[in-house]
RNA sequence: GCCCCUGUAGCUCAGUGGAUAGAGCAUCUGACUUCUAAUCAGAGGGCCACAGGUUCGAAUCCUGUCAGGGGUGCCA
């Protein structure tokens, strides 16, 4: 890649001052070197005079200037030039370029992806809601922040799963479980209390029917605890069926499903509990356990006075099944801002159990508020007003869901302004990046048509500006890659794929492809259209967007 | 009270120390005898919430203020 090449160059060109004796004590790297918003600046630029200038007593673009000179000619470098404060600026050969096409097709699918030696794991959790009802349009957003981030460390050479947590045991569900159990008696007529801050969505209802029908027997040999028992597992599988089918829509998948009983089951918690107990991180207090707070009295119960682990308890014993059983390198747990307390605790928990805090990395996205009819829509599963995941995907569509989630930072606060959303989906950004695609499979399909052999074509017929430039673009997708596997935040690749698709639209109109006058030229010019097409497809695949042959 | 996130064009949002702050939508002007006009070109629109500070250089980092959202120990 260029990026290497150039700081190889200026890393040989300090090596020759410091031979000069300039006590030059540092080096060149990808943090120096940037890519300049206007072309006028060049392909990359160098900062490097300005950041270090001062330590050798020299003004950043004497010292600029003096790196410069040692630059000899170069195969893929154009030209080399110094400007205003210091920046070292450098612009790419034409040649150099037009040589990345071949090599974009020749990597396909894999184009932009990145091998890792260190082979290191990260999992990735994400959405892991309750199973106490259907999910709502606020999860999408974790589940489309998730997937996509996924993808993206997958292709930046980690080996990455992901997983859904599920929450089986604790408070929640007993309550649903109750809830699912009142609403029984009372079809069948029998006497019941509906438990106080119960499940009162009508989805519950229809559940408990469900299981009715296809248990008619109940009635006759009713067997309070059994029936208990049994519904209750229906009513997890239920809800739990249609999470998995919701994420399917979505196109979200899971590599593992992971339950909160087995912890219990297993002994991950016991052991876990023993590991902080022995190193005195656990205090007991009023009746309960306490996770100890090392700077204040803000302790955090862990089992409670009456015996019950409390969440905090499961997750203890859930990352360490993480860290310590499954041996992650990596954790990247996905919340919602609501969970946002708990990450002190989260942080200082892991490394009592002896891992390095930075290993786990809470990502968390601000929630998500819902308007209807121009007003703000309150959601909460238990009072059973909510627009759900299933209406969303079914209304606009799983790309316009996933592009619109997609395409706002995790921390910044949205509001989902349900009728505009359906409203706007028609000229959603999303079809202006496949309609590229679409552009391009009708160009090559009509290349076939015609039986036009592009395979080996003369690239360097390739010399228009918005043809170089969406080559540029091309080549700027590894970066991409892995810029977000850094900041974590794959809503930049939205910005990208526009900005590619941009690129792509105006060569389009500027240059005209299949041409019976030039058809030296046509080869060259579909060979690109070639790369181009690989490029968007990467950008879609990572999106988790469908690639339309037609629009 | 304390902690976390946010405040950038009319609207929705990018921009995690670099050059004249960007995109989509909306508004206005121009381009279809075409490999798809779901496109392209151009115009207008900004005290980057406010006030200080840090340095060659700040929308970006630090401090304070204001505004919105979330959290705040036996819920998850």
């Amino acid at each position: 890649m260029f990026v290497e090449h150039i700081i190889k160059i200026l890393n040989n060109s300090l090596l020759d001052l410091k031979k000069e004796g300039l006590k030059i004590e540092f080096e060149i790297d990808n943090s120096l070197l940037e890519k300049p918003q206007k072309s006028i600046h060049g392909d990359y630029a160098c900062t490097i005079a300005m950041k270090f200038a001062h330590k050798l007593k020299l003004k950043p673009i004497d010292f600029a200037n003096s790196i410069v000179e040692k630059i000899k000619d170069d195969h893929i470098i154009d030209k080399v030039w110094v400007q205003k404060p210091g920046f070292i600026n450098f612009s790419i050969k034409n040649t150099a370029l037009v040589e990345q096409v071949n090599k974009i097709i020749e990597h396909d699918e894999s184009f932009g992806d990145f091998i890792r030696p260190s082979k290191e794991k990260i999992q990735i959790e994400f959405v892991s809601v309750n199973p106490t009802g259907p999910l709502h349009v606020g999860h999408a957003r974790g589940a489309v922040i998730g997937s996509t981030l996924a993808n993206v460390l997958e292709s930046a050479g980690y080996i990455v799963e992901r997983e859904y947590y599920i929450n089986d045991a604790g408070k929640q569900i007993k309550l649903f479980n109750d809830s699912l159990f009142a609403r029984l008696l009372e079809i069948l007529g029998k006497e019941n209390e509906f438990p106080e801050d119960g499940y009162v969505g009508s989805y519950v209802v229809d559940i408990v029917k469900e299981f009715l029908e296809k248990n008619n027997h109940v009635v006759e040999n009713f067997d309070h605890e059994n029936i208990y028992d049994r519904l209750s597992e229906f009513g997890m599988n239920y809800v739990l069926d249609s999470i998995k089918e919701d994420m399917k829509e979505l196109k979200v998948n899971y590599d593992v499903w992971f339950s909160e009983n087995d912890l219990y089951k297993n002994g991950d918690f016991n052991e876990a509990i023993d590991l902080l107990k022995n190193n005195g991180s656990l205090i007991d207090l009023d009746g309960a356990v306490w996770f100890k707070s090392e700077n204040d009295d803000n302790h955090k119960v862990v089992i409670r006075s009456n015996g019950d682990p409390t969440y905090f308890a499961s997750d203890i014993a859930y990352h360490y099944n993480k860290f310590i059983k499954r041996k992650f390198n990596k954790v990247i747990d996905i919340w919602g801002a609501d969970h946002q307390g708990q990450i002190p605790f989260m942080k200082s928990m892991i490394e009592k159990i002896g891992i390095d805090k930075d290993n786990l990395n809470l990502l968390i996205y601000q929630l998500v508020t819902l308007k209807r009819d121009g007003e703000i829509v309150r959601i909460s599963k238990r009072t059973g007003d909510l627009i759900t995941f299933k209406e969303l995907i079914e209304d606009v569509g799983s790309d316009v869901c996933r592009f619109f989630f997609l395409s706002r930072a995790s921390e910044s606060q949205m509001e989902f302004d349900i009728d505009l959303a359906k409203k706007e989906s028609e000229d959603n950004p999303v079809y202006y990046i496949q309609y590229a695609y679409a552009r391009i499979c009708g160009i090559l399909r009509l290349a076939d048509e015609k039986g036009i052999d592009y395979s080996n074509p003369d690239l360097n017929l390739i010399s228009e500006n918005s043809e170089l430039d969406m080559i540029r673009k091309m080549i700027t997708l590894p970066e991409v890659i892995l810029k977000i596997s850094e900041t974590l935040g794959p809503h930049q690749l939205t910005y990208f794929a526009t900005e590619f698709a941009n690129s792509f639209h105006l060569f389009y109109q500027n240059c005209r492809v299949i041409s019976e006058e030039d058809l030296e030229m046509s080869k060259s010019r579909l060979r690109l259209v070639q790369a181009a097409k690989v490029v968007l497809a990467k950008y879609l695949t990572l999106m988790g967007l469908n690639k339309p042959e037609r629009m």
